[in-house]
DNA sequence: CTGAAAGCGCTTACAG
DNA sequence: CTGAAAGCGCTTACAG
């Protein structure tokens, strides 16, 4: 089929009203559900539809009624599992109310994560869900509110003003210490890498309020390299401090995954040279071996509950920014042993 | 800002047009960066943009010209990083041309897989790249090809008369055969799980016309469980059949990471009592200990080569369907040795 | 280069 | 329940 004809068959609902013996009005009414118009016309009415092969055409409504059934979505990296889980929990939110979303990655990159948004503007989104790049200013905040545009944090945020969705990594680094403490550790590290932002500091400063809360050192902090396999080859730093430590919890998923290759790649035995926890619980704290004692902070449903939030946002503008820090939890598996 | 404000507030190009005293089909070149206006005008329109907050209605242009500038692209499961990275692909290329993709799971459903292909459609969709959900009937082809809806299959196909981007999965066997082979391997098990698709079959016919090739037993299958835990608990079965393998290849990188892991349990050495191979080859190969010998099929450079492909068809939609099938390349790293 | 006009496919009062 | 009409914001000939 060319695509001229293509657009020569176009059928509008002025087609679908005329075949049905009914106005356009009464057409764009059955479109939409309404209960003004009777059973048996409905059913002449849809079955119209189905004879001509119609298709609603979201974007001319959209011309009419200021709603484009679309959201999107901004992550800092796609590549990583973990926001690869958190998109799926919002594509699967806002799916089941019938909108659709575009994706976007900002790579971490403040001036494409600025391009992102305006494109997404022009193309009429109903709002987004961001997980704001590492170095975004506040301000954003500001320029988003003068667009009127809805939008949920995700993760990491930037501004009181907008919602919020994130976890409660200050109460994850707590578990993790207690955890650790309860095994008789005293001289734990945190090994850390990536760009500076929110959830960054929030780990930090929940790792160190939790070691001084047991009067432990609060200062080892071990910085990574960002990718993957140089992390492992990085795994000395844990031991380049004047203090030795016993156990080290990690930053995240890509943090455990690295240094439990490079410990092995040491000659030494996790959770019993060294007690290790990861942090983010990706499915494949599974596969490693010992399985890996983790923090979890559930991706997906983060994911879900901002799609929620957002869906609320654009129902209701007016509402005043919440806060939703979800809970993480502790899985207990064979990673951590007492200290040597 | 309330919504009623932020509606009456919207700037159009009449605005614009009447801000820089021009009219508004100039206004109109100017967004469309027409040489037919001068640079003087041009520059007073662009002004006028700025002074006014002008926000491109790429809804509104589209009701006239027939091109959204969003496409869809389908994927059958976003958890699995594989398929992360293919949409990272994706998602890169479309947003290089300026467009937007709207993304949806389908969760390898069928009945869920039509009703996005018929929510993108009703979004207008320039095309779509699809990754067919198993089970997916050869005759979508001819549906979407009656909606006149342009579309690239990826990684999986269904059916000739659309365009294909895809990887050699035979070669990928031959080569990881092949190379088992030449350290003395004869006895070579194949790893598979999931449901059954185009890809499915030709890594399994890929794999027993290698295995024929070297006259080696071509039926050492061994049927693993879908889920990541399952799989390390089903390792046993590698040693369930008759014949013994001294080597397996691994269906895909989860089937990789499972066997890894159940292997270790077992107290088997990989590489010493066991040789493994990898498919797919996902960033976490190099987290595995030993590091994993794998078959890389190259996900992000396909999803962008999809993407390429797509826009292509857009632009010219009477080519005939093309196929491009990528070469895999072998990484050879450390899970494999000689036979016990 | 410019202006006036038609039209994309829908929704929404409004009067019947 | 229905019909006629206006309008959402843009693009595209067309005549100047």
């Amino acid at each position: 089929m060319s695509s001229q004809e293509r657009k020569k068959s176009r059928v509008t609902l002025l087609d679908v009203a005329r075949h049905a013996s009914v106005s356009r009005a009464t057409a764009s009414l059955v479109l939409r559900k309404s209960p003004l118009v009777g059973s048996e016309t409905r059913a002449r009415v849809e079955q119209a539809m189905r004879d001509l092969g119609y298709v609603y055409n979201i974007g001319a409504a959209r011309l009419r009624v200021e709603r484009s059934q679309i959201i999107g979505a901004i992550v800092p990296n796609l590549t990583n599992p973990f926001f690869a889980e958190l998109l799926s929990g919002i594509e699967e939110a806002i799916g089941a109310t019938g909108k659709v979303v575009i994706l976007a990655n900002s790579g971490e990159r403040v001036e494409r994560q600025s391009m992102l948004l305006q494109r997404m503007r022009e193309h009429g989104v109903d709002g987004v869900v961001l997980c704001p790049a590492a170095g975004t200013e506040p301000d954003l905040s500001e320029q988003l509110a003068a667009w009127g545009m809805p939008v949920v944090q995700v993760l990491r945020h930037i501004s009181v003003d907008m919602d919020y969705v994130g976890v409660d990594y200050a109460g994850g680094m707590r578990q993790a210490v207690d955890y650790l403490a309860s095994l008789g550790h005293e001289k734990i590290a945190f090994a850390v890498h990536g760009p500076f932002h929110s959830a960054y500091r929030e780990r930090v400063d929940g790792f160190r309020d939790a070691m001084l809360a047991k009067a432990f050192d609060p200062e080892i902090l071990i910085h990574l390299p960002p990718q993957l396999g140089e992390i492992a080859d990085s795994t000395h730093l844990l031991f380049a401090k004047a203090t030795q430590p016993t156990a080290v919890i990690c930053f995240n998923h890509l943090v455990a995954l690295g240094l439990a290759a490079g410990l092995h790649d040491c000659g030494l035995t996790i959770g019993r040279d060294l007690s290790l926890i990861g942090f983010d619980d990706v499915a494949d704290a599974e596969a490693i071996r010992p399985r890996l004692t983790s923090v979890s902070t559930g991706p997906t449903a983060i994911g879900e509950m901002a799609a929620r939030l957002l869906v609320e946002r654009i129902a209701n503008p007016d509402l005043p920014p919440r806060r939703v820090v979800n809970d993480t939890t502790l899985s207990v598996r064979q990673s951590c042993g007492r200290p040597a």
